[in-house]
DNA sequence: TACAAGCAATAGT
DNA sequence: ACTATTGCTTGTA
């Protein structure tokens, strides 16, 4: 089952940054990546997929460059993925079909 | 130490 | 819609 390991530098840095993220908004990989200067985008989901840090870090407001939801708990869509939505929700950022209504709700340096 | 495989994505064709 | 690219972690030899 879960092998207990020390987290990297790389994973530090995003959850540093995605503690940074204020509740009501979200942020992308993209951007996430730009301020930890990383250009993969992959890098950070695999990251956030095993989440060592969890729940201390609201992976859930991480979406993607498209302003789509994204994946969530190591699914790209699925039930993992509505409960994003509805994580979102109660923080005050609405979505419409699975995509972000206000685009300003994103978490931009 | 070295090599190969995979990932919650993005950009370009 | 599909393919290529990208950076980082993990497993095996």
């Amino acid at each position: 089952m879960i092998t207990h390991r020390e987290p990297t530098t790389f994973e530090t840095r995003v959850y540093d940054a995605i503690r940074c993220i204020p509740r009501g908004k979200v942020t992308t990989y993209a951007a996430l990546g730009r301020m930890i200067g990383c250009r993969s985008s992959q890098a950070i989901g695999q990251a956030l997929k095993r989440n060592p840090f969890a729940p201390d870090a609201p992976c859930h407001r991480v979406i993607k460059s498209d302003l789509t939801l994204g994946g969530f708990s190591g699914e790209r869509t699925g039930p993992e993925t509505l409960r994003k939505l509805k994580l979102l929700e109660a923080e005050g950022v609405r979505f419409d079909k699975g995509r972000l209504v206000d685009g300003s709700r994103v978490w931009e340096t």
